[in-house]
DNA sequence: TCGAAGTTTCAATGTTTTCTGAAAGAATAA
DNA sequence: TTATTCTTTCAGAAAACATTGAAACTTCGA
């Protein structure tokens, strides 16, 4: 296979998957270009390669900026910015979880121990049934919580192994 | 808070969760409601319950069904299927990313190896990074698609510690 | 074999999400 | 200040995705 073709296979994989995990396409498909980008692009230059509009270009790359994986950069005797992206998986997917640790399970655990509180009569089923499943998922996404903290902390190492040792750091 | 309200909450709340994961929401409100029901429901009840067409209870509990998360249940003496969800979240955890790996991960490792043959003259920078980047992510689906299978075989326990042992013992 | 009860399918429709492009805004240099 | 180059915004258009509902299908008991 060329490069071109594997390219656009590439990105095109990349966007695809993207969607799966509730990602957009675009904003997939920008971040596939830039990983497989020896140099920084210009705004220009990633518009010309997906055939995507300025304003698609401009809002999918500063939301790539907010989750950590692409930086602007600035060139010197440039007027304009250019982007690149951390190639590095492994830190990528530190980074993809610890943005989605703290967009979503942060922000439901406070939610769960609400809803444990549940006022009624226990020996009632229903009543019995929510608490003690509410309650099963509050335990849960705490665990996760702590888990997930230790392997954004962790380095690469755990995770190579097949021998994974980790000492949650926080308790 | 009153059981009806924190049901219609959890109902809402995990639907919204779904959507950020690329799961439909009908998809995650039914199985919401189904972690929550102390009994079995008719495909009649869900669709009161939710206020969703026949067609959408359906299709979607099938879904769930597809997705190993519930179970039809026959009643004898009752003409009608009943719905169950597995409630406990560490078998409905270990389930999605069973599930997930098998669309998922185990689709997208071959798809890789292809890649990382692209052809080129690896002093071309252009392909230089474009083989160590698919390498790279290649590298750590393979690890993933290791650690997962540990994860998926292990019970509860290496979980709740805290501490982690994984002994992979696929290899 | 028929009718009743229940389930499945899918074309049409509705909803949500994403994308475009043009206009407004910023930054810079002359 | 003004022209130039680049970036951002956002209303409307387009595309993707989800839902409905009615018809077709299935199952079962009499």
């Amino acid at each position: 296979m060329q490069l071109a073709e594997a390219k656009a296979r590439f990105i095109a994989d990349w966007g695809r998957f993207g969607t799966n995990w509730g990602i957009n396409r675009t904003m997939a498909q920008i971040h596939a270009l830039l990983l497989i980008s020896p140099d920084a692009l210009s705004a220009e230059e990633v518009m010309e390669q997906l055939s995507i509009s300025r304003g698609n270009a401009n809002m999918n790359l500063r939301e790539l900026i907010d989750w950590g994986l692409v930086q602007k950069l600035l060139v010197p005797g440039e007027r304009k910015e250019f982007f690149t992206a951390e190639k590095d998986i492994w830190k990528v997917a530190r980074q993809i979880v610890k943005e989605r640790k703290k967009r979503e399970l942060d922000q439901m655990i406070p939610v769960l121990k609400e809803l444990s509180e549940v006022e009624g009569d226990r020996r009632d089923k229903a009543v019995k049934t929510f608490t003690d499943t509410i309650q099963n998922i509050r335990k849960f996404s705490e665990q996760a919580d702590r888990t997930l903290d230790t392997m954004i902390k962790a380095d690469e190492h755990w995770f190579v192994g097949g021998l994974v040792k980790l000492f949650g750091g926080s308790r």
